[in-house]
DNA sequence: TCATGACAACTACAGATGTAATCATGCAGG
DNA sequence: CCTGCATGATTACATCTGTAGTTGTCATGA
């Protein structure tokens, strides 16, 4: 008979807060880093104590979106989380979400919202004349 | 001197959650509404009660996200937020808080996901020729 | 050796959110 | 006239989120 399952169940892909999201930032730019150092980045930016960034940072522990690693006194902080993954299911629930899985629409607004620079409409076009090949 | 600011704040443009912009679907759709045809169309979708869609009515209208209006016994709800107002916003966020405020990336991300149809390319190129004449 | 300081772990707590049950009230039908 | 259904209002409650304070532990320097 299989194991009797433990209560730590791999909980599938939490999804991960707005205030946990900017700790994971700075694991993107560069990682491992200490909570120390996370903070020293963010927590001038949100106004947040080291407290904080630690309570944050347990929490992305708890979800495996970062992982662990002792370092004598304290421990590394590496995303195991790629930004990639978050940014690009994010925009798919907001597509999926707001224009019912179509991209158009959401181009539409942000077009409405004149929220295109220039440099976004040259790089689309080229991305664009790219996947028509 | 001013009049002293009395508690009725207008509280600003409150966001609205996940559960809110379900109810607020029906309405985009047709309105006004009563709570129970709204219910109609999203009780069976989300499984949730009429009594939910009577909170999160009551919680719009706290945000003026919706407007009420007696008929009778009981209340026509119709949307204060537009549609379009809810959807800009949101995507404007999300670009702002995943890409640096750049679209271009965003559609990167799309691509990638092959999250565009062809639909979806055909419209972003006529309106991308729209938007660079 | 002993106090200090640096950390992680644990605890706290208010507000938002999801999801409803219960209360109150007025109209419609017997 | 009274009672029951329909409907909004009030209350409930667990979980998640934002934001920390408090505690326990160890290593280091006096």
């Amino acid at each position: 008979m299989p194991v009797a399952s433990d209560e730590t169940r791999d909980s599938g892909p939490d999804r991960i807060s707005e205030a946990e999201y900017a700790v994971m930032e700075p694991l993107w730019e560069r990682s491992p880093l200490t909570a120390l150092e996370i903070c020293e980045v963010v927590c001038s930016r949100r106004d947040w104590s080291l407290a904080t960034v630690k309570t944050l940072l347990s929490r992305l522990v708890a979800k495996s979106a970062v992982a662990t690693e002792p370092d004598g006194r304290r421990f590394l902080y590496t995303p195991l989380l790629e930004k990639d993954e978050y940014t690009g299911s994010e925009s798919l629930r907001l597509v999926d979400r707001l224009f019912g899985g179509r991209a158009a629409p959401l181009f539409a607004q942000l077009a409405e919202a004149e929220a295109l620079t220039d440099d976004d409409l040259a790089e689309m076009e080229a991305l664009l004349k790219e996947l028509r090949k």
